[in-house]
DNA sequence: TATGAATGAGCGTTCATTCAT
DNA sequence: TATGAATGAACGCTCATTCAT
């Protein structure tokens, strides 16, 4: 978790857009220097190989989950508007950006180096947690339904939040993300409302 | 869609195989020959290219589950119950081979390629709407809440059943998929029962 | 020389066809058995190998070529007459079908296989022989002029007349080959007229 | 038409040799890169693909061309002088080195690619305007015939010593191209001599 | 007379990475 | 901190040809 040079960090910047632009395939080493402006040797003198950049962006990638939840627990008192939050800042992003997004979908890349795979998984671990901890809060227990399991509504909302995500995804970004993630949230929201 | 001969099948067989060994990158012309017991070449006699290969992945992919979802409705007469038996049915044939889990994620290989990616689309439509129909029918409607638009309900479904799976492998297989499941699709049972 | 079969002759017909259309890198086993209409290995039950398939492309060349001075010989009675004659007809059915000229200046191809090159020479030197005894002639001497060797008149006619076709070829067929090859010999004919 | 580097014109000269003594089947990235003494991807360093280095070919035939006609142009007065020189200096070339002129007679590799095609045209028509400029210059008009245009003239010229060299090439460089090459040139001035 | 299935050899090209400077 | 030059390994794919039927 050494802080990058400048340089490290441009290179983690245009390894994401590249993964955005073109997938897997496009982050190559050669593309990478061109996007930077280097030669390739060069992106050896940051990192010690290609893996050490995939794990760069995922650093980037925990670092801006995690600030993401510190600001919604700023922001509001309602737990289930915290969570809410976080995912429509994130369908934001992605509507802004959808070739971004891949970045987000990009799991099975991760998943081919062990060390990667289990800071992948690390990175959705805390998302899962911090919603978790949220939900067995006091005031979390009161604003949800409690005759299910607390894992359970979490999966719901983050399964069927990335689920709508992959679907827009995969339909070419056709639909409204982010119309559509509000609607989905009000569904969730009366779903998973505190029973009677 | 034309039929492929017995080594076609054959070679999407390994194909698959390999992809859950190893993924993409496994899943290399070589390899797949070796698999398969004979020399590159003879690979091409039976598919134009290698994204051919995959489009016939998904093609089989695509048989699977629409035969999952034929077989479910005829053993049941309850609606969530046909749902539920197509996850579980997955869930158990990831458990029983984790491997093979990975073709079901590995949307970013397909999304490469346009025309794959369309087939990708295509084949999870399919089972939304199989799972929409199953709900906007008169039994549907009687066995779940009506107070959230069935998109949104299948959606949690699709979402948070594909969520598992994704936590599971990333996780390494750690839990057990079948009973962690089983109780993820009570709570869906309890979230989604009919609003009184 | 031994006659072929009439599948033999059309897949000659469609070795020359693909020769015209894509030159040599379009003459391959593949494209020739389906251009014929049966499998590759169709192929070598009239041919050995593909060399034999050259060979009686040439072959074919060289008939028509005889084929070309004879019909001359009978027609007219000025020598000079019967040459241009020659050459306006091949100028004639080159453009009529500007592809099929490749085959004439496919020599480098041949040219890899000792036999062929010596196929193709033969053929060279039988145009040249036939041009040269009809110089020779009593009358040939007449119509032309005597202070040059008429080794040297040959190769001006032959090599005019395929260096324009060359540059026809090179520069897309862009101007009127028949009109072009009239006026050149037009030329020739006043510049090899008998002197004084 | 940036300048190479030492390495590239290397890879030139090279493929250049491989080419003259084996044609186009030889001029593979494997022969290449071992007659270079390097391995094949050091190839594409200096030159994107297989098709720049032949581009790269035609532009040293280019260069060539031209500087034999600016030398020959220094050398003498006569235009009929400085034209023979150009083709005596060809032949010489052509006779120390038999294999080298398959290279100037490849034209049908280059036709297959429309770039080269052209590159190639515009080398043949650089020549031919070299020889007409000669020609249509004052002292030109006073050596040459004037009944018969200038571009027959020229025609006869290339075609005659082209086809001299393609039936030396054919026949295996069985006769002395030099001295039939001067022959020829002593009667291509009888015939092209002024009209009285 | 033809086919389906396969093969050995080879193609041009790209990959991540290294080394000397 | 960067470059120019190179490399071993691999890639997807095509070639002419063969064999059993």
């Amino acid at each position: 978790m050494e802080t990058l040079s400048q340089r490290g960090e441009q290179i983690v910047d245009e390894a994401i857009n590249l993964l955005s632009i073109g997938g897997i395939p496009a982050l190559t080493t050669k593309n990478l220097a061109e996007a930077v402006g280097v030669t390739e040797p060069a992106l050896y003198r940051h990192f010690k190989n290609k893996r050490d950049i995939l794990a760069a962006i995922l650093n980037r990638q925990e670092r801006n989950m995690r600030r993401e939840f510190e600001q919604s627990a700023e922001r509001c008192d309602s737990v289930l508007d915290k969570i809410e939050q976080v995912y429509s800042g994130i369908f934001r992003s992605f509507a802004k950006n959808p070739a971004r997004s891949a970045v987000a979908f990009s799991e099975e890349i991760f998943r081919q180096d062990s060390r990667l795979a289990e800071q992948l998984n690390r990175i959705m671990n805390t998302a899962e947690e911090n919603i978790l901890s949220l939900l067995a809060s006091k005031q979390g227990k009161a604003e949800c339904r409690t005759d299910v399991p607390p894992e359970d509504l979490t999966r719901m909302m983050m399964g069927s939040s990335r689920f709508l995500a992959t679907r827009w995804r995969l339909g070419n970004f056709a639909f409204n993300l982010e119309e559509e993630g509000a609607r989905l949230w009000q569904s969730l929201r009366i779903v998973l409302a505190p029973n009677l």
